[in-house]
DNA sequence: CCATGCATGTGCATTATTTCACAATACGTT
DNA sequence: AACGTATTGTGAAATAATGCACATGCATGG
């Protein structure tokens, strides 16, 4: 009912994360599901389920549930997902490389339209996907002309900042941070943090506590 | 101060990342950080760095800041970092072969044990770093015997939970888990999430919030 | 057509996390 | 040695997120 008021960051997240128990459950699975059944699929409690989804309106009915099919057209609706997604990858690197190649990213509609590099030997090197890996030096122009709206950044940590310059030059609206560093962006820019190594620290943090009791 | 009590997740997280521009001006920055300066390098708020550290102790002198190099040693003594983690990964995927490549892991002490594949056509097949891919049907024997503490999993998402539950029996004591759905282990087994596609999903929500502005 | 059962939607209490604001304290300078 | 400046460590306030518990309302069966 709120539907003004605004939406934790943890509810957008966890909204996603319950759209692919759906998503396997159009297939397979019974038409209508619980919010207990739902939360049990994705580790969280039930009340949260219904809460997160109630920022945005009534979809159950109940004594019933949810029905599957659409929940998750309204999930996909309100994550914007259900249309496609412009996006690039700067740094070609083992990362870079087998991103470009996802078939996952391609099945949910983000599109990789550009791939760069600064190493000029890796410049003009044709990609399976078809793409040819471009100089980092023309990434502005390209992202602008290809309506690109969001930039991937795979390159090493130094490199990091000026490739983000450069995207948000050319206009993209958000960057996934792959590297180790934080990225300043404009206020325009959204950005998003993908390192590995920082999850990776937090296992080993918690396991060595486990091992001292 | 609080020594004893419960240390908040978020906390640990940003650790690892306060480690990153401490490697950086190990190398050439000044010998002595502020809070306020390096809160600025990572993106909070400098109140937040004092407390996170203060959890563990005292660190830094007042008035002066932090020495950078008792702090980074300090921090990575917390995360318990300052040592070598054994981890196989499961998926020979694209994801899961660049991940094998990765010296960013191998630097951080991260050492790859094992890499395994379901697929018969890619078990022997032997990758550049030396390891040889085997089949997923030996990773429990296997995880035990070369003592490996963290599993990565990258393969299909059908394939995730039965994988989990494999090194769970090989002893792992967290698993890394890059596919979109949510595994379920004892409580004996941490888990972590690394779902690239909700970090996308979480972007594009927020973009299409400002276009709709 | 009413009663019963079940699962949603939601106000409120609880818990967790962040931020403020200031006393405590180290250092450089006179 | 005393003063002023800078920056920490931390209690307390503010904010955010989660989970409980129950009234609400739909559907099915008698």
């Amino acid at each position: 009912m709120p539907k003004g008021s605004k939406i934790p960051n943890p509810t957008i997240k966890r909204l996603a994360v319950y759209s692919r128990p759906l998503e396997i459950l159009l297939e397979n699975g019974p038409p209508v599901i619980s919010s207990e059944k739902l939360a049990g699929h994705c580790g969280v409690n039930p009340a949260q389920v219904r809460k997160d989804l109630a920022y945005f309106g009534e979809f159950g009915i109940r004594g019933v549930g949810y029905d599957v099919r659409s929940l998750l057209q309204a999930i996909k609706q309100i994550l914007a997902t259900d249309r496609e997604w412009a996006l690039c990858i700067v740094g070609m690197g083992h990362l870079g490389s087998s991103l470009v190649r996802s078939e996952n990213f391609k099945k949910r509609g983000y599109i990789i339209k550009a791939a760069f590099d600064s190493d000029a030997r890796k410049v003009g090197k044709k990609l399976n996907c078809g793409l040819t890996i471009q100089s980092a030096s023309g990434i502005s122009k390209t992202v602008r002309k290809l309506g690109i709206e969001i930039g991937l950044i795979t390159t090493p940590p130094h490199e990091a900042q000026r490739v983000a310059h450069l995207l948000q030059e050319g206009g993209v609206g958000a960057i996934l941070n792959f590297t180790t560093i934080q990225i300043r962006t404009r206020k325009t820019c959204i950005i998003e943090n993908a390192d590995l190594s920082v999850k990776l620290e937090n296992l080993v943090y918690h396991l060595e506590q486990l091992d001292k009791i």
